[in-house]
DNA sequence: GGAATAGTGTCTTTAAGACACTATCAA
DNA sequence: TTGATAGTGTCTTAAAGACACTATTCC
């Protein structure tokens, strides 16, 4: 699954399948290892790029987790390892090669069910979302929305997007600094869009972030986002 | 990969291979599904049935990751998905099928490489550690290696085995008592060991934990602990 | 009374949350 | 000068870290 910004909202690429099962749904972008000793790695790449069209040097992917019940698909059984693409703003989808469409889809609608996806793709976009979520408190992940360099604004942005809140500036600014190695100006560049200049910044060398950005609690929560489990 | 604690240090299960490849070494339990249908999760759990002879009742197990490179296994491509169980002290390990012998290694002596394990499950072992590690600092994870029931001593030493740390009693109970849901008091029951009794707990409600019991840094850390990723 | 283990209280420091104004640029 | 966006400072509160003594039981 591939996350995205678009104006500053969390997007999911979807693809809408053309071919049976679940012809004409929408589903999350995937394939099959394109020979026996295609690494698995290596095949969420080729699939990411053949949905985006993307230099892979930019984007983040990771393993998500394995979902592999049986009956998740009606062709047989299919063991699916699902991944999670980070990318900064996509130019509009290409259609891949087993959908006759695709789009950017806004997590909300994702996650509410206003979209419907075939197979078990709910759940794995999902799971996907919710590490997301989680790992942008720890990490330096939320830097991969971004291009090379990015004001602090648009970084929080991205915070507000995946989590779905607003965070005070003020705060912000002070979390974000305070985070040893996170982002690192970027000299003398700026840029400007009508108002004062913002300053530029880049991913810093660090992966962990201490002190992390913890996310606020939206009033009760559950946990358990790992794999198939229960 | 399996963990307990056994006098109060962290170990891993841990299988003499009876056959090629690598017969005589050391390797994670573990085996293939036995049937084109069976579950994931189900395979997992008869794996550790298997090996531990245990009441999966009382056994917390999750997905890990996949691990499926090409030449992780001499015989032909092998997708393994790892997955972590945790379990109160055991007792001493029964031979399983594929195994000639079985036994509880310390954590430390896998991680440092003191022991050699087969294939890639160094890799795998130090992941499932690594999980755990992150895991009983945001979760109530940590009460799967206890019993039912079990002193705020235990639980911290189980915190110190699995961290590798040592913890102040006095700030470890003011945390995991301000941390809502997590244990609760099992009224009346004690137990003693010679000196004062020790009041009885039993996990609580929550699984997430709130204040976190976050694990002091060590100097520098690593991140990046899910699947195979790079 | 002594050995053994359980349990607690205070002070300091760090970081989070809440909150509103000043700075810099273009038109 | 106005509109737009960028950037900052303070006070309060929550939680972490450091630290040493009292409590209860068994012998």
């Amino acid at each position: 699954m591939i996350l995205t910004l678009r104006e500053s909202r969390l997007h999911v690429l979807l693809v809408e399948r053309g071919e049976d099962p679940f012809r004409g749904m929408l589903a999350l972008p995937g394939g099959f290892l394109s020979h026996d000793g295609e690494e698995i790695l290596d095949a969420a790449h080729r699939e990411l790029s053949e949905e985006t069209a993307l230099s892979s040097g930019w984007v983040h992917l990771e393993q998500l987790a394995v979902y592999g019940r049986s009956g998740r698909d009606p062709r047989g059984r299919v063991i699916s390892v699902a991944h999670l693409a980070i990318a900064p703003g996509l130019p509009d989808p290409v259609a891949g090669t087993d959908a006759t469409d695709a789009a950017w889809i806004p997590a909300e609608a994702v996650l509410s069910g206003e979209a419907t996806l075939a197979f078990d793709h709910h759940r794995i976009a999902a799971d996907g979302i919710e590490r997301a979520r989680t790992k942008i408190e720890f990490s330096a992940l939320a830097t991969a929305f971004c291009g090379e360099s990015f004001t602090i604004a648009e970084l929080q942005q991205v915070y507000e997007a995946v989590w779905g809140t607003t965070l005070d500036t003020r705060n912000f600014y002070r979390k974000v600094q305070a985070a040893k190695g996170f982002i690192v100006p970027v000299g003398t560049d700026r840029r400007t869009t009508g108002g004062r200049p913002a300053r530029l910044y880049r991913a810093g060398p660090t992966t962990v972030l201490f002190p992390p950005l913890i996310r606020p609690a939206p009033s009760a929560t559950e946990e358990n986002t790992r794999g198939e489990e229960e």
